[in-house]
DNA sequence: CTTGACCCTCTAGCGACTACAGGGTGCATA
DNA sequence: TATGCACCCTGTAGTCGCTAGAGGGTCAAG
């Protein structure tokens, strides 16, 4: 048997915070691992590797279901490339609309800035375009 | 006294959902509307003004807490503009930090893209990028 | 008098955790 | 042996900003 590992060692070795790994098990993402005598969950090498491939899929963006699917998708070696690389795709694609929204909402935000010469709210140009009467009692 | 309005045509006037409006009441964001004698809400156009504001400033990407203050803010005329200045300054900072996190992603996948050649998963050069050891028994 | 569109309250669920509360375990040190 | 401390356990509730549903009431038209 390999040497094993205490949660708060796996948690250090892969970035993680102890509570994630526990909930990760919870929505079955890593599978119950063994137990010792005081009832401490005790992590095979394995256990790492499967939990640093969903923390690297987690980094770049994937969604829990994602990195569900690449891990199906990983686990069965004669399946087709293909589908790696169409939920990659989508992922990108996805990165791209999210990139092209922020940046159109960056360039609103940007505008609403240069209005701003100082003063007092009531004659404040960025509140004014907010709407097309701003003040109002509570 | 002014025509009122029922939640739906509220909702219609402001492309909010009925439940939104209901839910910004409970949490504060708008104060209880007088009600008809049927206990329907009836709003007045200075409510029809209020959420018009809080859903363009959401629409900006402000929080709720943001949107709060910048409220806070347009209901008291006397007060500096420069607070406002500074809100949308400080929001404008983390959208470009988001914008900046996102384009990071998306080169990380268009290199991992480039890598796929096709084949089986167990020559997969995208999940031989997400861990030492990507294949591993359930 | 019934149909249908609208409204009401209350509760639970989403994603992906995070943060307790209230306890047990294991090891070192006095 | 006692005690302190770091670590672990379970279970629940909170975060953000809604969204969806159950189970009912209101109102105007036909």
């Amino acid at each position: 048997m390999a040497e094993k590992l205490q949660i708060g060692k796996l948690a250090e070795a892969t970035g993680t915070k102890v509570e994630t790994i526990r909930w990760y098990e919870k929505v079955g993402l890593i599978a119950p691992p063994a137990r010792t005598g005081g009832n401490y969950r005790a992590y095979s090498p394995d256990d790492l590797a499967r939990l640093s491939f969903i923390r690297r899929a987690r980094d770049l963006g994937f969604s829990l279901d994602q990195v569900r699917a690449l891990l199906d998708l990983a686990t069965d070696p004669g399946r087709d490339c293909g589908s790696v690389d169409e939920l990659t795709t989508g992922h990108l694609a996805e990165v791209d609309r999210k990139i092209a929204d922020l940046t159109a909402l960056r360039r609103e935000l940007a505008i609403l800035l240069t209005s701003c010469r100082g003063g007092t709210v009531s004659d404040c140009r960025i509140l004014e375009a907010f709407g097309p009467s701003t003040a109002q009692a509570e």
